[in-house]
DNA sequence: TTGTACGCGTTATCAT
DNA sequence: ATGATAACGCGTACAA
């Protein structure tokens, strides 16, 4: 009923139960008509693995890490969130998640995190620092693989990146606001920091696609707004004191700064900001943003989490993508 | 090393293998007070079932059908890649996935193929008819648990249905469309069958977000493109014989038709469109097509699968939602 | 280079 | 109502 087993490939090919694994698993040290037979007898019997099985037999445990930052609102409490609700999930296929929080922007902490570590592979969010790629290549050099998440370490010796395509983010940003203002007028970026590159490409894409498409438009120099509110609202409103805004569009965290600078401006600018929130949702739902950019969180640990298995367990070949699709949400679609 | 199991769990709570597992896949039969020792067990060892294990003991074969009319070009197409791309792994997991290809519009066809089913549960993308409809309750009655894919018959026996949120796809789509058009005008809105039940709702959708909120727009009434390419471009030309259009909402397939009309007027109208083709994103890229509105067909068919997977399995309980996540796609982010 | 035999954790089939 | 025990299909020592 269940399909062939290993057992029928071996009797198919005349062998023994121990040659079809290793032709199956190639571990070498098969003669190579012994390999032709087995390849046959798959063929013919139409063998495919079973997974459980195999999975049961080898009773192997993943031990992956999440080094992220800690903080209970915004982007990254989505995150954790999504963390906590795949863990149950994972635990069931041997996959154990230990979460290990950081403090934002201090380097030494994160590196003190990376160091900690005991476990087959690594989901970092980091900042992009000298001392932290090091420890990154220190890790692969002992044997954990490492993956970057939501934002890259490009220059390091991560092996797989997975999180949004920021420039094309930060283009599509860029559409919607040159296609959203009537007329023209100016036009106010605001960026979490500037050292970091998720923000960096963000802006980038933004810039070229203004220019390309929507040169009528003037921007003003992107501002940093440290991810935090009250900056965030300081920032918005001193820049409407010299001149009126036509859009926004926020890069980073501190949305919530954002909504009060914005709800208190009259012809609203068009605001474009990042991550789907509870703050930015009502944001959308009475008109203060007009659009969320958003990285599903679940996705991406799901994402990160196949891909460190899958080179926790090939040693490497198949070159997963971790490419995050961008969910764009308007007041229509929440 | 990898956590309790449930031999561990009987002996903490005194009793057999066979209790534990009673009480742990409820299947009734046991005195009140071994139920609770042998939760508090489970409680006090933290024990989590091992998946492999218990998919490898009962080694179900789950028989799946999909189906889904047949076709080489459009979404449908795009529905049968996902399929064949998801059914190698889902067959590792024990599911046979079988696709019945259907011919579209024709009733007939469709009953047939849905009675010489012989599968646990199907995904069925079908018209709206009665003759349907009665065949879903006979299947039901069969005791094979049906879904419906893509458009819903909600007034059959299906047991849940995978696809958009059509009114919410509409909606989204009434939102850029106004948006996007300076000034005021016309717009004309074309669907592939007007008993189609997710074209009415997309058109639903649409038609009161322009009610309520763009009410300077005037909307055509909606025509009939039979989802194919000549019928959909004679209809945009003859539209734009008696007025120039600001905007069409293309709901249904014919899409080749409709990039040829527009690209050959000379104010293009905002043009929306649905499903990520290779035909809409040649038209995204090459302006004639504002935006896509997208499910994902890949994430169709997972869901779909663990939907019937759960419902041929707890014979109902967890009401698994099926809402595909809704995507859009602009020139700046395919 | 090849083969044998046991164990993985759960479910299911028998008895009791 | 409860318990013992045999599969399930694969990986892997260990033996030959």
């Amino acid at each position: 009923m269940s399909g062939p087993t290993v057992y029928d490939v071996a009797t198919a090919a005349q062998v023994s139960l121990a040659t079809v694994d290793r032709v199956l698993n190639n571990r070498g040290g098969v003669s190579p008509t012994a390999v032709a037979k087995v390849k046959a007898a798959v063929a013919q019997t139409g063998y495919v693995r079973n997974l459980a099985a195999a999975n049961l037999s080898r009773r192997r445990v993943y031990r992956f890490s999440f080094v992220v930052p800690s903080g209970d609102t915004g982007f990254v409490a989505l995150l954790l969130n999504a963390l906590e609700r795949e863990r149950l999930a994972l635990l069931e296929e041997q996959i154990l998640i230990q979460v290990i929080p950081t403090r934002a922007f201090d380097v030494a902490n994160q590196v003190a995190a990376l160091r900690s570590l005991n476990c087959d592979a690594v989901a970092v969010m980091a900042s992009e620092a000298p001392e932290i790629q090091e420890e990154v290549t220190r890790l692969r050099a002992e044997g954990v693989r490492v993956v970057t998440l939501v934002a890259d370490l490009p220059h390091s010796d991560r092996e797989a990146y997975v999180g949004l395509d920021n420039v094309a983010a930060g283009r599509t940003a860029a559409e919607f606001t040159g296609r959203f203002i009537r007329g023209s007028g100016t036009v106010l970026m605001i960026a979490g920091s500037l050292s970091s590159r998720d923000h960096i490409e963000r802006l980038m894409g933004f810039r070229r696609v203004m220019k390309e498409r929507f040169a009528h438009l003037t921007l003003l120099p992107a501002v940093e707004g440290d991810d935090d509110a009250e900056t965030v609202e300081r920032l918005v409103t001193s820049a409407t004191a010299d001149q009126p805004l036509k859009g926004i569009y926020a890069i980073g965290a501190g949305n919530r700064g954002l909504v009060r600078a914005v709800s208190a401006l009259d012809p609203k600018p068009v605001t474009i900001v990042h991550e789907l929130t509870p703050t930015s949702r009502e944001g959308l739902r009475d008109g203060t943003i007009d659009l969320v950019l958003d990285q599903d969180t679940s996705a991406a640990v799901v994402a990160a989490v196949r891909i460190m298995r899958n080179l926790t367990e090939m040693r490497d070949l198949p070159v997963d993508t971790g490419k995050i699709r961008l969910n764009i949400y308007s007041r229509e679609n929440i």
